[in-house]
RNA sequence: GGGGACGUAGUGUAGUGGUUAACAUGUCGGCCUGUCAAGCCGAAGAUCGCGGGUUCGAACCCCGUCGUCCCCGCCA
């Protein structure tokens, strides 16, 4: 008998059925007792009233791997209405080791160190299990949404011979004998590729090996990147990158609505037609003024600046998210555009989801003299490293900008996890490289 | 890299100098024919992270060490 997925057997009243999946929980009443059975997609409840059933069932603990084919009952007293009668089990993968903590509770009681070092096991919750769908979907969302502007897709190398993009600390490999890099970013290679598709983008991991420990820091994540051509400035780029997430949050809505529900989001955040935008100096301004803090001069902004200014574009303009542009150049990588007006300052911008940044992005240079000039003013002598970078612009290279948004963190701001850790499948931390 | 806090059964917690370290959950055994965080009865399970010190006596106080978490810097 062909296997089903549990939401089908409500349509199979009447009729035997095959399921498979972990036993979830298993209820013993006595003479009546019931299996809940959880796979891929759902959970449905088995009757097991028999000596004989229960005996197939013997000294089984949860997770245990089985199939099950019974016949499906229509029973107002079932959850859902339905439930698997008359049951023959096949147990094909035994478990018989009491879990480290219970996956068939509805909120998993686990401190984070302890959920991670199980991860393993401990993703089978309903509800993580629900969370990384959602990032799935994020991802979806971000594809739908750029190749219906025209975007391809890349993939670019992760291993790559030069670590000279930015100041951000690198992972060393040995690359047969040679001395290689984790890709911190895809940006080169992106900005590369513009002059071949003209709107790209990519779903990759980027590496940093930034000994930073904080809630929203992991040392590989998952970057959303686009990069396109035929820009005025980058207020063309933040028209895009305004659109993703708006496209983003609607394929989640539109597909996602059962895992938005396990996680317990009643409403998505707030995503005005346009967003609004702060210029860099008139925020410090703003943050002095309306906060008494003055950190006008300095090159950033402070965690506290950003979490102030979420919070004035949620009662200003009822937004969950705020551009904040015009960053000062001595802060930005050395491709980023200056303000043509104001040259102290960059066409780039920062997104601030719920008061974190979210997403960087900006127009660059794209005149091979422009690059020679803004190296030198890094004190770059040696060229050879931005050989293969440079060779693109020499031929010519439209007007162009981008932006990367961080998965992980966009999965943390939306359903506000405590730690980007429990958005990340994996994490990859200071002290953890395993699981 | 700088600063702060916390380490107690498998898990989550209580216990701030005094016999046998408590509760919940999980596990094991028993009862139970409508459970859905099942219920009831019982059992096992902790050298209180590790090492040293103070004390008649330390889970508790002190020092060291290891581990974990949080904040800042930096970034997405």
């Amino acid at each position: 008998m062909e296997r089903i997925y549990t939401p089908e057997v409500a349509h199979h009243v009447g009729e035997r059925v095959r399921v498979a999946g972990s036993l979830h929980t298993l209820r013993r009443l006595g003479g009546i007792n019931f299996l809940v059975l959880r796979d891929a997609r759902g959970t449905v409840q088995v009757v097991v009233d028999t000596a004989e059933a229960l005996a197939s069932l013997e000294s089984l603990l949860p997770e245990t791997v089985l199939a099950v084919e019974g016949l499906v009952v229509a029973e107002p007293q079932a959850p859902g209405g339905i439930e698997i009668r008359a049951p023959r089990f096949e147990i094909l993968s035994p478990v018989r080791a009491a879990l480290p903590f219970s996956l068939n509770k509805p909120a998993l009681k686990a401190s984070l160190p302890v959920f991670l070092d199980h991860a393993v096991v401990g993703l089978r919750h309903v509800q993580r299990r629900g969370l990384f769908r959602l990032s799935a979907g994020i991802m979806a969302g971000f594809r739908a949404t750029l190749d219906g502007l025209g975007f391809t897709e890349i993939q670019t190398p992760k291993l790559v011979a030069s670590a000279t993009e930015s100041g951000a600390n690198v992972f060393a490999v040995d690359y047969f004998g040679q001395r290689a890099y984790l890709a911190q970013s895809p940006q080169f290679y992106k900005q590369i590729m513009v002059g071949v598709f003209e709107r790209v983008y990519e779903v990759g991991p980027v590496f940093r090996a930034e000994p930073h420990d904080t809630v929203r820091h992991i040392n590989e994540y998952v970057s959303l990147d686009a990069e396109f051509g035929f820009i005025r400035d980058h207020r063309d780029v933040m028209a895009v990158a305004s659109a993703v997430m708006r496209g983003i949050l609607a394929y989640l809505q539109a597909h996602y609505a059962a895992e938005l529900e396990t996680l317990g989001v009643t409403a998505l955040p707030v995503a005005p037609a346009e967003f609004p935008a702060i210029y860099f100096p008139d925020a410090q301004e703003l943050i002095l003024q309306r906060w008494g803090e003055d950190c006008r001069g300095e090159p950033d902004l402070a965690p506290q600046h950003e979490r102030w200014l979420g919070e004035w574009a949620r009662t200003e303009f009822g937004s969950d998210f705020l551009f904040v542009t015009g960053y000062p150049m001595g802060k930005r990588p050395f491709y980023t555009h200056p303000n043509p007006a104001d040259p102290a300052y960059s066409n780039s911008f920062d997104l601030l989801f719920r008061g974190t940044e979210l997403v960087t992005g900006g127009q660059r240079l794209h005149l091979y003299q422009d690059y020679l000039d803004a190296l030198a003013r890094q004190g770059v002598t040696d060229l050879k490293p931005f050989e293969t970078y440079l060779e693109a612009f020499k031929f010519g290279m439209p007007p162009h900008g981008g932006f990367a948004i961080g998965l992980e963190r966009f999965v943390m701001q939306l359903l506000g996890l405590d730690n980007i850790r429990l958005g990340t499948l994996f994490p990859r931390d200071l002290s953890r490289l395993a699981p």
